[in-house]
DNA sequence: GCCTCTTCATGATATTTGTCAGAATGGCTT
DNA sequence: AAGCCATTCTGACAAATATCATGAAGAGGC
């Protein structure tokens, strides 16, 4: 079974070729990092296509090393004792992941799962650790993320705490919008992200059903409209005032 | 008015000394820094006597220094846009507030004000922003401080997500019994720090009639005993029962 | 293309929690 | 010590949300 699984990880493989060529480093935390360092870090380097609902790690197990999106979508999740999960993040082309875990030097505090087929480096620990500590400005640059993150995780903390289910409905559209919303030339704009039910739910700390439910109305209240599983939405402004503010989740 | 707050500050001051010859120092991110650098850091540094209910800073306002707790207790909350607050973080000594504000060069992503009469020193941006860039140890050590507080916040907000208010409550308590739990010679624990219901409340993400209600509950059922608005945890295991699991959220 | 399994949808009902109102208590100030 | 304001407490009720059940629709595997 395990022998089974590395082949196909084998077979999976994307051809190799150093974060320094890479067309999106500019999207992520590697921006400003000069060529020759990031020739450096890509030594070993693996990219691999995962197939959706294949898992990165898993909350608990060591860190070996950094996920960097390079291609596709990604859940970032807790789960609690009883096996309901609650998502904490989506993560997105140029994202690193497990990046705090492995600087903390702790186990995974999350599990991550590709939500639809993705490709996904991998470098390893020492890689990314001898750059932190021989490039102040990259560790800085690192640090700060690392606070915006936190700044973001206690936007949402306060909006799971006061907010309705409704409203946080409303606010989780609005910011999926901010990362996956495709403008239409037809009016509205389509969220272009294969998230169930189910994970929207886990993401605002409800039940399935009542997001539904409430999906359902806001479509007769002709805030979104539904297609398939894809949601667009047709009236933001109603949708923010249904949020009632906005900070950023995201 | 302001003319007469700036006179109390001024009586309150604490007669100065470095941090280096705090007795506490050894309790904060300090430990480690050379009695060299702490001195340095100390350079115009202030400590000050704050009563209960005096506000150390607030959210959306632009840090100017970092904050120490030197002894007493101090809030941490952020305020939704209707006015009620939820309790991020509770400081204790040795404590340092609005470091990562100040880090990531941004607006105050919370406020701090004061539970009950404290003293609480203040450094200079300037001072602390050297040293961290002149010590990487140091450095290091903060940002897996920073870290840390991420991992907690993503245990907070899992809790708040996927249990009811009673298993909140439960673990809320047992978290307040880690920082501020008094081994008494008779049966129990008692919780010294002075939280309104309403605090409580705004930690568990409740209203304050609730957290009264299950409180009384919990007495009845032999968990608590209430002696004023201090709380004595009598049967801890059964907290722990209630509170079904219990990931660190302190 | 058909079958199966998952996801979506809706209804009925139970439970939790919030809200409003009012009384009791306690701490603090003068 | 008296009085006042904030807090605690209790009750009644309303609203929001979860849970359980069931059927329909859709997606993926063979």
């Amino acid at each position: 079974m395990f022998k089974f699984k590395a082949v196909i990880v084998a077979v999976n493989k994307v051809p190799k070729n150093t974060c320094d060529s890479c067309p999106r480093v500019s999207q992520t935390l590697f921006d400003g990092v000069n060529s020759e360092e990031l020739v450096k870090v890509s030594e070993n380097k693996s990219c691999i296509r995962y197939k959706k609902g294949q898992t990165l790690y898993y909350e608990g197990t060591r860190p070996l090393g950094l996920f960097c999106v390079n291609g596709g979508k990604v859940k970032v999740f807790k789960m609690s004792s009883d096996g309901k999960e609650h998502i904490v993040h989506l993560a997105k082309d140029g994202d690193f992941l497990g990046y705090k875990d492995l600087i903390g030097e702790e186990f995974y505090t999350t599990s991550a799962t590709v939500l639809e087929d993705s490709i996904i480096c991998y470098i390893p620990k020492t890689n990314f650790l001898s750059l932190l500590q021989g490039n102040p400005v990259f560790f800085n640059k690192v640090t700060k993320a690392i606070i915006k993150s936190h700044g973001i995780l206690e936007n949402k903390l306060l909006n799971i705490a006061q907010k309705s289910v409704r409203e946080r409905l409303a606010a989780t559209l609005l910011m999926l919008k901010e990362t996956y919303g495709m403008e239409g030339n037809e009016q509205g704009v389509l969220l272009d992200i294969a998230l169930t039910r189910e994970d929207l739910a886990n993401i605002i700390g409800t039940a399935t059903e009542t997001v539904i439910r409430l999906l359902s109305e806001f479509k007769s209240e002709g805030m979104v409209a539904l297609q398939g599983k894809k949601i667009r939405i047709i009236n933001e402004a109603a949708l923010v005032k249904t949020a009632d503010f906005y900070e950023a989740l995201n």
